[in-house]
DNA sequence: CTAGATTTAGAACAAATGTACTAACTGAAA
DNA sequence: TTTCAGTTAGTACATTTGTTCTAAATCTAG
């Protein structure tokens, strides 16, 4: 493992514990294990290291949603797909968490979230016309009603981690668990008889 | 309006705007018109003026909460009621902004919000059974469904504002509106028809 | 093996920031 | 009017923090 490597590792753990504004250079520095002069060889300064673990995220994001291309697409598979998704936003946290201050204070990285919902968003609305085909969902209450589940679906893959560092108390484990389940129910209503019993089964 | 007064409205509007992390005592005395001394004889530490402006928020609610309980209670003033708490934390929204990061610096109001969400989630399901006897909301889809509607709503009532701070590019005046009908519509395919009618009155 | 580039540790510095302190000012009670 | 508590502005100080600099150490290509 290259020190960069390093730095950025220790850094992912630091900031899910303690967010990124109360960390220094020398707090990381420190705990990685080098001097504070080589980590700012390396990160010039704590927002280049923010920047870095993003991107860092959105190449596994990225990867993740490749391997995703290439399997069936039935509904069953893009439950599980969205499991891995929920997987992936856990690791990196601390970016969930602070995540209005990060997009504040790095417009480039606000500017490349917002094309990659845009893409998100784009992609659920077809799976819900196909769920709707394959009469496995509802159709729309009225016009635009899925463009505002789209809207809530984004909340809630957003900020359940949020809800989770405050409101979650059982064991660390079955945190991600606790959270999926409860997230995806936010659908049921919305899906058939048919719907429900293909949901039960990708469970 | 005494010189107390004048700091919390400065420092709300400020903390709306850049968050707490980045602002300092000088900056704030500076947008006050008062020296930072002054400022510091007040609030000792700006930690001191989060707290004061989350129970202010919380007095707000609580005087909202007391008020709402003398009227009638048919789901129509539920709606409306619902409305009324959405700009209050909108007014207070670095709160809900920073949400984890003060919760995370001030144990007290971590300790005194959770009371306060057990109250609502208390509330909350109360109002679901009202809804599903009155034959306006279908009943659980499997036992402890509500529970988990009941997570999903505080999700969305504590974070609509962050998402909202990301993504939302309309005026600053169709916002509250605008959120306050997509997570409203988060419920409606639990609604039976009866249900969406009384709410679309209502709206 | 050697020269040069890269990496590393540690010192040094300047700016910012929370905090404390002092002295002046204000207003009300005695 | 005098006194005294409360308020205000401005200064001073110690600490922290990001950043820069320097010299030593390490690695690598030729």
């Amino acid at each position: 493992m290259t020190t960069k490597e390093k730095i950025a590792k220790t850094a992912l753990a630091v900031f899910n514990r303690r967010g990124t504004e109360l960390v220094t250079v020398r707090e990381l520095a420190l705990e990685t294990g080098i001097s504070h002069g080589n980590l700012c060889y390396h990160f010039p300064t704590t927002d280049d290291i923010v920047r870095h673990l993003y991107y860092a995220l959105v190449a596994e994001l990225d990867a993740e949603i490749l391997s995703m291309r290439g399997q069936t697409q039935d509904p069953s598979q893009i439950f599980k797909g969205a499991r891995v998704l929920f997987e992936l936003l856990h690791k990196y946290r601390f970016i969930m968490i602070n995540f209005v201050d990060v997009m504040r204070r790095m417009p480039d990285i606000n500017k490349h979230f917002r094309k990659l919902q845009e893409k998100r968003r784009e992609e659920f609305k077809q799976l819900f016309g196909m769920l709707v085909q394959a009469e496995l969902m509802r159709p729309e209450l009225y016009p635009g009603f899925f463009d505002d589940l789209n809207v809530n679906m984004s909340i809630l893959g957003d900020f359940w981690i949020s809800h989770a560092e405050i409101h979650f108390t059982g064991k660390e484990k079955d945190k991600l668990d606790f959270y999926y389940r409860i997230t995806s129910s936010f659908l049921l209503p919305m899906l058939t008889e048919k719907g429900l019993s293909v949901f039960l089964k990708s469970q």
